[in-house]
DNA sequence: GCGGAATCTATACAAACGTCAAGATTTTTT
DNA sequence: AAAAAATCTTGACGTTTGTATAGATTCCGC
């Protein structure tokens, strides 16, 4: 019997708790790295347990079922990325600062972590399906608008602006602005991290600068 | 031996290759309309087969494999999403007309055809794991961002203020907010269309009236 | 209406899937 | 050290998957 049902008795020293919890992490790293490279439709238990130090069966002694599983995949996600701007939000003091920051890390968050974040995309349009993920996936969008709204708020800080727009306006505009990129990234367009950059700036330019006559591009 | 093959020959009567293509689509749509029911990681060639008047055999008659077919039925999307706020733009006169326009057309859209717009956003996900996948979405992606300039294109018409932001820019921003609503509206959520709405006019206030003093919300 | 091409059905196949359970192995408790 | 509990492996199950093919059926020019 796994530790878990008995764990809701309440009668297991912690020490046991938590080994069953790390495990949980360990196997859930696994299937995060499975999901990263593979997507949601091409992963399978089996993919899964091969990255992993163990076989296929042990999935479900730690979890019920494939949603559970990936669900606690995608709280891995949450905790990984939702702080991600936060070290540089403290650090720079002026507009130019913050803004080269925020930037430079939107840009190398791309370069770097392009396959972390298509896994997103993927779970969020999944959630659109499956009503199991809806409550989780909709938990992290909310903790990543205010991820966001923390980055803007600080812009507001250091320019004595108040931003303009709403939260939920600023996230969409900035999520948009990265999934496009995302794809033009991934299919191999070289320029795209530079083209949502300067349109990440143009935003942040009209939000706190009031300029809105810049020029046309694509 | 399939029509298609011999084709390419151009030997055969316009005729023949009319009912091919026809029956093609036929299939895709099919094919369409159960993958915005299950969404593309749960969708068979069986399923499909079965909701059309054939049986899954025939499938492989007139689509080499299952990327050939959803590749047809990404394109029947195109044609079909593409021209929808056309009539609008041609209709309205003014900024006001304009708007409503265009704002109540983005409504309707979300609560009409809510099953459709999920499947191009797992399509969409979908690309960024298959690169077979990618030269059709990202074409669909440039129609749709040039069908949003068009609209706004009207505006800057209408108003005699040009489009302050470029293209990418403006499609990343009503494509994040039309994505953020549809999850929220899935979910149950009964006053996501309102706040799309709200914030979409905050969007068009912003580029044509240059208002950025407008009060936050969520 | 005959004959060949085009189209469709039916069935088969190997592979992969999620799930499960019996038992081996390891760890912990007594 | 023995007993009990927890953990992991192994192999199997019933489905479902995409693909393939042989043959039945329909269509169409002649």
């Amino acid at each position: 019997m796994a530790v878990a049902e008995v764990h809701s008795l309440g009668r297991i020293p912690r020490k046991r708790v938590d080994k069953f919890a790390e495990r949980r992490t360990e196997l859930a790293e696994a299937a995060f790295v499975t999901l990263a490279e593979l997507g949601y439709a091409r992963t399978s238990l089996r993919e899964i347990a091969q990255n992993s130090a163990f076989t296929h069966g042990v999935l479900h002694y730690y979890f019920t079922d494939k949603v559970d599983l990936i669900i606690c995949c995608v709280r891995l996600y949450k905790a990984r990325c939702v702080t991600r701007y936060d070290r540089i939000i403290a650090e720079a003091g002026s507009y130019d600062s913050l803004c080269d920051g925020f930037l430079d890390a939107l840009a190398a968050t791309m370069r770097d972590e392009a396959q972390l974040h298509r896994l997103w995309y993927d779970l969020r349009a999944q959630a659109l399906y499956e009503p199991g993920l809806r409550v989780d996936i909709l938990d992290i969008d909310h903790s990543l608008e205010a991820m966001i709204w923390r980055v803007l708020d600080r812009f507001a800080e250091v320019t004595g602006v108040a931003t303009p727009i709403p939260s939920a306006l600023a996230y969409a505009t900035f999520d948009g602005l990265f999934q496009q990129c995302l794809l033009q990234y991934l299919a191999g367009d070289d320029w795209a991290v530079t083209r949502m950059v300067a349109n990440a700036r143009l935003t942040l330019e009209a939000l706190y600068r009031g300029e809105t006559e810049t020029r046309r591009g694509s």
